[in-house]
DNA sequence: CTTGTCATGTAAGAGGTTACATGATTCG
DNA sequence: CGAATCATGTAACCTCTTACATGACAAG
């Protein structure tokens, strides 16, 4: 479960409760997991059981209680050993390109739409990255920490960017004649 | 399920067993799936009692016998409802940029280790595709669609080497000593 | 003589999603 | 008056992966 390792992540940031983490991961696009409740609540009574963090219940008035988590020594160490370990290589799933890949069968206008269609979607997106930008709060403990996280984001704005261009490209060649059907 | 559609396309060009689309995807990532046995041949044989597909049972002498299947008009008609419908978003999964975000507490030599180790593994990565590029073979049935599966390899490559180039800048910037830790 | 290929399929389980359930409070 | 927020948790289900099982033949 890599949750369990961005949720450590953030515990290493600061305490934060099963709310918190669940807002923060189903608005982010870095932590790519949608953020559900049964993934986050499980992997959070997990890491308790096992000693990686400890539980604080809050009592609040007229609200519900919080329960904040803490990172142990022990959740700390998990946490190295997973930064020094292998990195993964990315997956780029992109069922777009699957349909593209079949799309030969469509008229010049109908592939037109699709590939249109795309496009906005991914400028529609890149939109809002640019709007979110400055709402995102990173940790900023160092000039090296803020520095990452700024790469990171731009990284991902890059990869949708570039997706633009790419349909883009396309779209005006596939709309330059050379191809009748 | 997506892989069906995916599936679907495969047989949209011409007939495949369950073991010719199981080596085809589990050695594309295009096709990002695994490539494993469960999903394919269940795939098939759902695909079959829908009657999206016709199955054709090849004995042979001394080998296993080959269940080659055969798209239908409706499998046809299911593919292109799907090749018309809404395109989703790319999915960058890339547990890298976790592992980066919370990896501020490494040392200089660490990090500079471990972006090494991702930069090494994207390189191999991007080296295998420019070999396997020629090998690659898709349907060529026009030159719309020749042109279109050279466009989707090259934003694949593309991606790894946007990759490439990011890791090796965020490397040499945190090498230039504006970082101390 | 073990490993790999051809070719089908099943079992077990991890990973992940949507939807439901509670119950008080606040906002439009 | 309905919806959203706070805050926890469970149920049901889909997706996807690894590993196992068969059995003949070929190659190192």
């Amino acid at each position: 479960m890599d949750i369990q390792y961005a949720i450590l992540g953030f515990l290493s940031w600061r305490p934060f409760s099963g709310y918190d983490l669940k807002k923060i991961i189903s608005e982010s696009d870095l932590f790519y997991w949608s953020g559900n409740n049964n993934q986050i609540y499980k992997s959070l009574i997990d890491l308790h059981q096992t000693n990686q963090v400890t539980q604080q219940i809050l009592y609040q008035e007229n609200l519900p209680s919080r329960k904040v988590y803490t990172i142990t020594e022990k959740g700390i160490h998990t946490l190295r050993a997973w930064l020094l370990s292998h990195p993964e290589l990315p997956e780029f799933r992109n069922n777009f390109m699957i349909q593209l890949a079949w799309a030969d069968p469509l008229s010049k206008e109908e592939m037109d739409a699709l590939l249109g269609t795309y496009e906005e979607e991914i400028d529609v997106q890149l939109r809002m990255r640019l709007v979110q930008a400055q709402a995102q709060r990173a940790p900023q403990r160092t000039p090296r920490e803020s520095y990452l996280w700024a790469r990171i984001s731009e990284n991902m704005t890059a990869s949708y960017q570039h997706e633009l261009d790419w349909v883009r490209e396309v779209r005006k060649a596939l709309n330059e004649e050379k191809f009748m059907s």
